[in-house]
DNA sequence: TTCCCATCTGCACGTTTGTGCATAGTGCTT
DNA sequence: AAGCACTATGCACAAACGTGCAGATGGGAA
C-alpha cells in the first residue's frame, strides 16, 4: 500500500503537469482529497520526479549573459537579484538557483566532485533531490585545520549532497594545508589518500565557489585559522587574486611558482581542467578578482553567479 | 522596449521556478503588475523557455511500464486515463502528453519525420514550443488519395510541428499509395523526390501512429479512400495485421512478399529501423494488434500509449 | 497632427492551490 | 490485545493565481 504513494505521485504530475488537469480532477481520479493532490505534487517535485529546467534562448538571451559567454567560454547562468538584498540573501538567492540548475546536470555513474565554504554549504541547503545509481560525491580538498577537524562543517555538506542525488559519499580527511609540503608529500603516497586522488582523476562533475584575496567578506580559508600569519602575509605581498579548493592562482590564471599550492589539498589546476563539466558559483561582488583569475586560468565551464557581479565582471574588464 | 518582453519573462521564469518566489514579489522586482507576471510566465511556458519534463524512476516504476519495457524493449510512456472517457478524449490526452515528452527530445539540426492521421494530428496541436535551429520536419509519407490531394490535411499536421520548433517543413507531395508500382518506381528517380528519401535517410528522429487493419475505428489509411476495393479484400484476406506510415506487416512483424508495399510511399521498415530515435504513439485499445505487430517488428524506441491499451498489451500477451 | 488599430496593462472577480490542525489509519512493541 | 509513535488524510481557511474587461499606450497611415 505504501507503495502506491509514489506512483500515485507520478500518476498526479503526469495529469497536473503534461495534461493541464486541476488538482480537483486529478483528486478525483485519483480517489482522494485535493489536498493530498496537492501533497503528493510537490513530493513528486522535490524528489526529482518532476524536472524543471529554463534554457536560456542562447542568442537572444539578456545581453549581460551573451558578452560573459563570448568572452570567458563558459556557459553562464546569472542570477537576476535586486540590490535591496543584502549578501546573505543574494548568497541564499544564488545558491537556490545553482542547486536548480546543477540537478539536471547530474547523472547515474556521475563522480561528483565538491569543495567546501559558504557557497557550496549554502548550495548544498538547497539541493533538490535526484535519484541516480552509482553516482559519487568526492571531496576536492581538505578541511582540516589548527582549532577543529573541520569535519563537521564539510562533511554536512557532503552528505547533503550524497543524500540529494542517493550517491555514496567519499570524505577527504586530511587538513586543508598541511604545515609542511613534505608531509603532503609523504601522505600522497598513502593508500587511503590515493584512493580519493584517484577517483578525483575520474571526476566528471566539479562543483566550486572561489575564494578572492581581497574579498570584504574574506573566504573561510584566509580568515577560518586555516593559513598562519605568515601564509597570510606571503599571499597579501604576492600577486595572487584567489583561490578554488585551496590551490591558488593569478589575475592571468597562472599559478607556477606560488609555494603555498605545494602544501594545499585541491587538485591542481591542471587536473581541474580535465574534468568535463566544471561548475563555478560565485556570489558577492567582493569575489571578482578571484573570479577573473579563476576565468583566466580556464577553471570552469559553467558559472552561476549574482547579477550584480556579472555586471562588474563586465564592466571593468581590463582592469584588475 | 519590445526586446524587453523577454527577459522580463526569462527572468521571471527563473525568479518563480529556480527562486520559489510568488508572482507578487516578481512583479514588485520587475515593477509590473501581478498579472502580467502570470502572463508572462505563461508565456514563458509555452514559448519552450520552461522545460517540465517527468522521468519515471526506471526501477520503481508502475509495473505496467517495466513489463512493457522489459519485453519489448522500448522505452514506454503509459498516459493515465479514467475508463469514463470517450475514445475522443482518450486520444487527445494521449496527444497532450505525447506532445510534451516529444519536446525535450527534439534538439537543434534535428531531422524530424513525421507521419500523418488522427493520431499525429492530435499531436500536433498540442505541441509546445521550443526553439532549435537548422532542424528540418521531413514528410514520412505521401497524403493523395483517388478524392483529394490530402495536402491541407497532412501539411496541416506538418505546418504545425515546423512552427512549434521553428524547423523547416519538407513536403512529401505523392498519393499515399500508387496505383502501379511502376510509377512509384519512376517517380523515385526524380530528382524532387529523391530529395525528401535523402532527407528521410537522415532523420535522426521518426514520430508515427500505427493502424490497425481490425481497428473498431478503421485508421485513415484504411478508410479515407486511399485503397479500394480489392486492395482492402487483399488485406483482409491476408495475415496483415497493420501499418506504420502506409507500410504494411504482419503480426510477426515481417513484410516480406506484402505486395501493397510496393506501391506504398513510406520508408520501408528496415530503413525506419536505422532512425536512432523512433517514437510511436497509440491511442484506443482497438490499435493492439497493429501495435503488437509493429513492436514485434522492433519499429519504436519510444511508446507512448494509454492505460487501457497498455493493459491490454500485456494481458493476453501470447494471442493475436 | 490626428486618428486608428493592435497590443499591453491593471483591476476585480472567481478559481485554484498551499497549509495548520484535528482525526483516522498503520505498523511495531510490550 | 492494547498501547504507542508516526504518518497520512480531509477540512477549512488564507494565500496565490488566471482571465475577461475596460482603459492606456504606442506606432504607423492619412
Amino acid at each position: 500500500m505504501m507503495q502506491s504513494r509514489q506512483s500515485d505521485a507520478l500518476r498526479a504530475a503526469q495529469l497536473y503537469y503534461l495534461q493541464d488537469l486541476t488538482m480537483d480532477a486529478i483528486a478525483r481520479e485519483l480517489r482522494t482529497s485535493r489536498s493530498t493532490v496537492s501533497r503528493l505534487l510537490s513530493a513528486a517535485r522535490d524528489s526529482g520526479l518532476v524536472q524543471i529546467q529554463i534554457r536560456s534562448p542562447l542568442d537572444t538571451g539578456p545581453e549581460l549573459e551573451g558578452m560573459i559567454r563570448a568572452e570567458y567560454k563558459v556557459d553562464v547562468h546569472v542570477v537576476p537579484v535586486v540590490d535591496t538584498l543584502n549578501e546573505a540573501e543574494t548568497l541564499d538567492r544564488v545558491a537556490m538557483q545553482a542547486a536548480r540548475t546543477i540537478g539536471p546536470l547530474v547523472d547515474s555513474n556521475a563522480i561528483i566532485g565538491v569543495a567546501w565554504g559558504s557557497t557550496l554549504s549554502a548550495v548544498s541547503r538547497h539541493l533538490t533531490r535526484k535519484i541516480t545509481h552509482d553516482s559519487v560525491i568526492v571531496q576536492l580538498n581538505g578541511a582540516g585545520n589548527m582549532q577543529t577537524t573541520g569535519i563537521t562543517y564539510a562533511s554536512d555538506i557532503m552528505r547533503r549532497f550524497g543524500s540529494a542525488y542517493g550517491a555514496r559519499v567519499e570524505q577527504f580527511p586530511v587538513p586543508a594545508f598541511f604545515d609542511h609540503a613534505a608531509t603532503k608529500k609523504a601522505m600522497w603516497n598513502e593508500r587511503s589518500v590515493q584512493r580519493i586522488l584517484e577517483l578525483q582523476a575520474r571526476m566528471s562533475i566539479a562543483i566550486f565557489g572561489v575564494g578572492s584575496v581581497d574579498a570584504d567578506y574574506p573566504s573561510h580559508v584566509y580568515a577560518g585559522g586555516y593559513l598562519d600569519e605568515d601564509d597570510l602575509n606571503v599571499l597579501a605581498n604576492s600577486d595572487v587574486v584567489g583561490d578554488v579548493a585551496t590551490v591558488f592562482f593569478r589575475a592571468d590564471g597562472s599559478s607556477d611558482g606560488i609555494t603555498l599550492n605545494a602544501r594545499s589539498t585541491g587538485p591542481d589546476l591542471a587536473q581541474l581542467r580535465q574534468v568535463r563539466r566544471r561548475i563555478c558559483v560565485v556570489s558577492g561582488a567582493s569575489k571578482i578578482n578571484g573570479l577573473r583569475g579563476a576565468l583566466a586560468a580556464g577553471l570552469a565551464t559553467d558559472l552561476i553567479l549574482d547579477e550584480a557581479s556579472a555586471r562588474r565582471l563586465v564592466r571593468f574588464d581590463g582592469l584588475g
